[in-house]
DNA sequence: TACAATCTGTTGCACGCACAACTATAACAC
DNA sequence: GTGTTATAGTTGTGCGTGCAACAGATTGTA
């Protein structure tokens, strides 16, 4: 289950496993993250990075959370989330709060028209997924993709 | 060993598995990607894009591609690649040259310079994408990967 | 208390990309 | 042939993002 490949051969191309293995999923996540996006835009105007706030926001106990916080949550530098957030105030789907306790900070809170506009595109975009991923895979695989991943981001996130 | 899935339920939340396989995919890409074009922008001044269109280049026949097929291999519209191609002419790792035989079309060349270049920075990045990605495979797990990620493109790639 | 070091969020700036409009060439119809 | 349609590549423009620099608030130390 673990990783048990010969002696890399470093520096050696990748033979016709290693690419199918490794450009396959590149192709496979630009294909994906290209039609979501499109889709979610079409059918809310939502883009894929906005949805990912909403995400979290709905998701978390007050539907607010610390900027930073967000900011890590969505993969997404601190500048970045700042430019999104005021995007969002803009269409008053989330407001900016003062954080209690902390003078320095800004909570990002959903707004219920935020909170509206997030489960109208849930439903698409759950449904998208499903249909462009979850459904090309089998129980077991669904598993052991869920494991790869798990093992991968412990290994390399510290190395970097 | 092809999906197997009961029939979807449609718009309901993922469940644990499923989150799993999904939001590991997404994770696991951008954290590689980053990393990948980090390090080979570090070693080698190199962006991840700029190395795919030298790859494409240097593996083809004669070294030269048209534009839009090169457009096509590196997933960038064509608009992208104009100025990307710029960049690298700027930089006299790549030149452009009259298509012989269709006057609308270009080519762009890989030079010495170009092929030195990108020479260098495969065994940086082959180096990286095992040590990332492909030492946490298992045979087999690269077998089956291979096999997902080709099953996926063929089945999403025409809906859209 | 005072002062340095750290942390939070925002802003200036530059970059890379996509979309749409455009020019030039080619392919096809008649 | 002429006219129409399609294709190739470039350019104008706007958007989203990261990095570096910044102001304000907090924490730690003497």
């Amino acid at each position: 289950m673990s990783a048990t490949t010969s002696p890399t051969r470093r520096g050696k191309q990748l033979d016709e496993l290693e690419l199918g293995a490794w450009r396959g999923f590149l192709r496979t996540h630009a294909a994906l993250s290209r039609q979501l996006d499109a889709e979610l835009i079409a059918a809310h105007g939502l883009p894929l990075s906005t949805y990912e706030v909403l995400l979290f926001l709905a998701d978390s106990p007050d539907g607010q959370m610390r900027m930073s916080d967000l900011a890590d949550s969505v993969l997404l530098s601190r500048s970045g989330l700042t430019r999104l957030v005021d995007r969002l105030v803009r269409d008053e789907l989330v407001e900016r709060r003062a954080c209690p306790g902390d003078a320095r900070g800004m909570n990002a809170v959903i707004t219920d028209a935020g909170r509206a506009r997030f489960a109208e595109a849930r439903k698409t975009h759950l449904d998208g997924v499903r249909r462009r991923y979850l459904d090309h895979l089998s129980d077991e695989e669904r598993e052991l993709l869920a494991g790869i991943w798990d093992r991968m981001s412990q290994g390399a996130m510290p190395a970097c």
